[in-house]
DNA sequence: CACCGCCATGACAGTCGCTGTCATCGGTAG
DNA sequence: CTACCGATGACAGCGACTGTCATGGCGGTG
C-alpha cells in the first residue's frame, strides 16, 4: 500500500515528494517491527522507494533518521530560554524553555512515547539520543551566558536543568495514563529543587 | 621498540602478557597520532603484536579500547555513596561517592587529561563517555533508592550529581596549571547549590 | 520551441567495523 | 604421557558508510 501510495505521487513530478518523510516513517515500521538491528539502512530505502545510497544523502548514520524531531526541540528550547523575561534566574529561564519544548513533546502525544521505546530499546540509539540532550544543554548553556550568566553557572544550571528534563521524560514516556509532559516536568524540577536544598 | 619489548617478554610464556594493556596503549598513541578516523581496528592490533580477531576479543568495538578507566571509576563512586554514613542527605552521599572518583582521576594527572583531549575531539568518543556517565548516574540512582530515597528523587539526585561531575571534569581538562580536581568538583557542586537555590 | 544547466537520484565499487567458525599449540591437570 | 583448556590466528562474510560517475525531468534562457 505504501506502494501504491508512492505510485500515484509521482505523477506529480519527476521523484515521490518528501523523500526524507518517507523514510523516517519506513525506519520507525522496521525498527518497531523487526527491531534495529535486524534492519539494514537497505531496507529502509526499499520501503521508502528509494537506493541505500540516497538514505545516507539525507542522513548521517543509521541513528538519525530518528533523530530530526530533537533537533526542532533543541530550537524551540533555545528561544524559549533566550526570550525568557531579562530578570529572570538562570534556572528559572531555563525552566521556561524547557516547558516549551514539553509541551511540543505532549503535542506527538503517543508517537512520541513509541519513539522513546523504540530508542530506550537498543544502547546504540539511547547513546546518539544522549549525544542529541547533550547537545541541548550546551545551546541553552549558550544562552544563558549570552544573558550575562558567568561560568561554571551557566553549564551547570543548563545541563542540571537538561537533566531534569531527560528524567521526567523517561518518567513521561512509560506512565500509565498518559499524563501531560509540562506537568511532569514541573514536578521534577521542584524535586529537584528540594533534594539540592535538603542535601 | 615496542616489537623488542614483546620479544622479550614472549619468552615468558607463550604469549606476551596483557595483552589487553598493550592494545590500549597501542590505541591511546594512535588516535594521538593520526586521529581516531584515520586508525583502523587493524592498526591498532598490529602496534600491539596482535590480530584483529584478537582485539575484538577484549574489546567490544573501536571505542570501547578508551574506556576501561570509566567502569573502575563507576565502582569506585558507587562503593563510596554507599559507603557514606546512613543519615546522609541524598546529594551529600552522592558527592562523597563522587569525590572518591576526583581522587581517582587527579591521580592519573596528565593522562587523564590526554585522554579527555582525545574524547573530546572526536565525536564517536564524546558520545560513548556521555553513555558510559549516564549509566554511572543510573548506578548511583539504583544505590540511592537501596539507601531508601524514593523516586524520582533518586534519579535526579544522582543525574544532578553527575552532571556536576561532568561539567567539573570539562573544566579541570583544560584548566591551567593542573588543579586538584576534588577541589574543582567541590566548588562545582557549591556553585550548583547557589544555582538552584537562587533560581 | 530548442537548448542548457541544475540537482535529486541511481548504480557500482571499495573500505572498514565487526562476527562466526575452525585450527593451532603452549600450559596445566590428572 | 595424555588429554583437555584457553588465548590466539586465519579466513570468510555481512552490513554501514563513502567516493564517483551517470541519468533524466525540470526550470530558465535565447
Amino acid at each position: 500500500m505504501t506502494v501504491a501510495v508512492i505510485g500515484s505521487l509521482q505523477r506529480m513530478g519527476r521523484w515521490a515528494p518528501d523523500a526524507r518523510g518517507r523514510l523516517q516513517q519506513a525506519a520507525m515500521e522496521l525498527y518497531t517491527e523487526r527491531g534495529y538491528d535486524r534492519t539494514t539502512t537497505a531496507d529502509i530505502a526499499e520501503r521508502a522507494g528509494l537506493s541505500e545510497r540516497t538514505y545516507f544523502r539525507h542522513f548521517a548514520d543509521k541513528r538519525e533518521v530518528l533523530f530530526d524531531s530533537t533537533g526542532r526541540l533543541e530550537q524551540l528550547v533555545v528561544a524559549g530560554v533566550r526570550d525568557a523575561p531579562a530578570d529572570a534566574a538562570p534556572l528559572t529561564a531555563v525552566a521556561a524553555g524547557l516547558d516549551d519544548g514539553a509541551q511540543l513533546l505532549d503535542s506527538f502525544g503517543d508517537d512520541a512515547r513509541a519513539r522513546a521505546a523504540v530508542v530506550g530499546g537498543h544502547p546504540e540509539l539511547a547513546e546518539r539520543e544522549l549525544a542529541k540532550l547533550s547537545a541541548m544543554a550546551r545551546a541553552v548553556g549558550e544562552v544563558l551566558r549570552e544573558r550575562g550568566v558567568p561560568d561554571p553557572a551557566a553549564a551547570l544550571t543548563a545541563e542540571a536543568g537538561v537533566a531534569v528534563f531527560r528524567v521526567a521524560f523517561e518518567q513521561w514516556a512509560v506512565a500509565p495514563g498518559r499524563p501531560p509532559f509540562p506537568a511532569v516536568l514541573t514536578a521534577a524540577l521542584a524535586e529537584l529543587r528540594t533534594a539540592v536544598a535538603g542535601g
